[in-house]
DNA sequence: GCCCATCATAGATAATCATCTATGGTGCAT
DNA sequence: ATGCACCATAGATGATTATCTATGATGGGC
């Protein structure tokens, strides 16, 4: 029996035949004409090497061997309705896996959206990375993961990039610093403080560094700490001021205040960035989908800023069109 | 996904593939040209309307579509494995199903030829349909078994045949028989006693009665019975005589004699039957070589008369040709 | 004995498959 | 930067598939 050329359609034919018990019946159901059945049904024999149906006062029935691939046949079928199924629930988003990167400061908040679609796609697989700016970019680059999370996007040629959440920098200070409860505090005011800084390579310290040269600014001591928790509970701990994001802080924050510094805090959006050069998973289109159509009922409306449709749009008909 | 088109062939290519992780090497392994190969996996990625592959630090690994896939072909593959297995035991006669009619007499002596093989085959499905010789014949041009055994074959024009059981006919009487004992009986000694026939269609009836005619001679009172059973219950009870095949008697036989009628026992065989017309199923072919090399071992000696090596000869290679 | 349904055969054709050779782009490793 | 291994694309070709129409054979029912 030479497998090679053996066809599905062919097979759909014999179990058509085989549960017709005829060839001009099955032909009918088909919408095919009778000598094409026949002719099919000669060649699946020559392919096996053996007859496959007998005729028995008036119904064809399967010879041994022919029950033999009946069976087969049938399971067979079967197998592949269930990859269609599995691939329609691939492409409506409800299984599969996706993959994301995300810088640092995200990871406070993200879970607040994951979590609820991943209750209601339980079937897809997530997988988050964190690092900082620099982390993520490389992964980017790589080509690692279906989405990215930066405040601050990678260059546009190769991503499309949608906004979906503010996250304002402010200066935090221990709660019994001199200034809380100010109404107003200059940012000059505290250039003697020391403060603690994340790595070079963080987000939130460059977008700091960025608006203090704006402002002509320069920071006196600082103290370097790779981690945002490190940090806040460094400075709760009076070991100086920081700038952070204001998700980086629990909701009942009572060792913490923040400083109402003029100027502040620093604006930046964090955005779902998905490379153009490839084709984004179905999973990741869905939860792009569900989060743009659920963010506003996962975090605080003080920080709703969701752009996702626009990406969507943009996404829709040509994942990979420039 | 239109599955009409798709090929076994393409999922053992697909499946190479995968498991080489690499389009040249699986072309390698498959002795195909990498193009080949690269078309192949275009082409089936075109019908399942997913990327199936891609590629992990020089590694092509299947995407979420395409591991259903593979998981899928490679079932189906083991699947239709199987049944070349199956076929490849129904050719070798391990397995399958045969009928086989067979005429009332046969029946004392066949299952001593039909256990043997059953322990042998027992995954062969036997069916075997007993009556007299019209009924089988009927049977026979019905074409309703694989097998038929018969004393005296039909037109041979349809069929083949093959002796391979001696069945003598002998005169039986009661034990206590006037000319039980003699050296030396004429048939016309006994026409003035009561014959127990069996029913017109029977065998041993018909083969009686035209060795009779041959003989010149006519019956006096008979009295018909459809049974061997109770045609010998009959002659052992003094109801008459009758004309039995040898068989039909029981190894010890008490109550019976066989009287030396002149000319008698009448000879005749018992041949295995297959029609040309049709293609005999391996299972039925195995049989029939069971018993070409076994029967001597089944039955006594003095029966054997075994022609059936010549039968398989006429069928081994052309089954259906005249 | 004739009719109807069923199956088989033959011949035709467009599509498709399964392969090849030749060539061009990409990316990793020297 | 040079080369090698890998993959993709293009174009060609013979084999096979999938389908049809037309017609012949067969077998059961009125």
């Amino acid at each position: 029996m030479n497998i090679r050329h053996l066809t599905f359609r062919l097979l759909q034919v014999y179990v058509a035949v085989v549960r017709a018990g005829s060839i001009s019946e099955a032909a009918r159901r088909l919408h095919l004409t009778q000598p094409t059945v026949s002719q099919q049904l000669r060649r699946l024999a020559e392919t096996v090497g053996e007859p496959l149906l007998e005729s028995r006062q008036g119904r064809l029935v399967t010879t041994e061997a022919g029950g033999e691939l009946y069976r087969a046949s049938r399971e067979v079928l079967v197998r592949f309705d269930d990859v269609e199924d599995y691939l329609a629930s691939l492409r409506g988003g409800e299984r599969g896996r996706c993959s994301i990167a995300l810088v640092n400061t995200a990871q406070y908040v993200l879970p607040r959206l994951l979590g609820p679609y991943s209750r209601a796609f339980p079937e897809v697989d997530l997988t988050l990375h964190i690092g900082n700016r620099r982390q993520v970019l490389t992964r980017f680059e790589r080509q690692d993961d279906d989405l990215y999370v930066f405040s601050h996007p990678p260059s546009l040629a190769h991503a499309r990039a949608g906004r979906f959440l503010r996250n304002p920098l402010v200066v935090v200070a221990p709660r019994d610093h001199p200034l809380a409860g100010c109404e107003q505090v200059a940012m000059s005011e505290l250039l003697g403080e020391r403060f603690l800084l994340r790595e070079p390579g963080s987000a939130t310290r460059m977008l700091f560094e960025s608006w203090l040269q704006e402002q002509g600014l320069t920071l006196g001591p600082t103290l370097q700490m790779a981690s945002n928790e490190a940090i806040r509970v460094g400075v709760a701990s009076r070991m100086g001021l920081a700038v952070l994001s204001e998700h980086v802080l629990p909701p009942e924050h009572s060792d913490l205040v923040i400083l109402p510094v003029a100027g502040l805090p620093i604006e930046s959006h964090w955005q779902f960035i998905v490379r153009r050069d490839r084709r984004l998973p179905h999973a990741a289109l869905g939860l792009l989908r569900f989060a743009a159509g659920h963010l506003s009922e996962c975090v605080e409306q003080r920080f709703l800023s969701n752009e996702l449709e626009e990406l969507l749009a943009g996404l829709g008909s040509a994942p990979s069109a420039g």
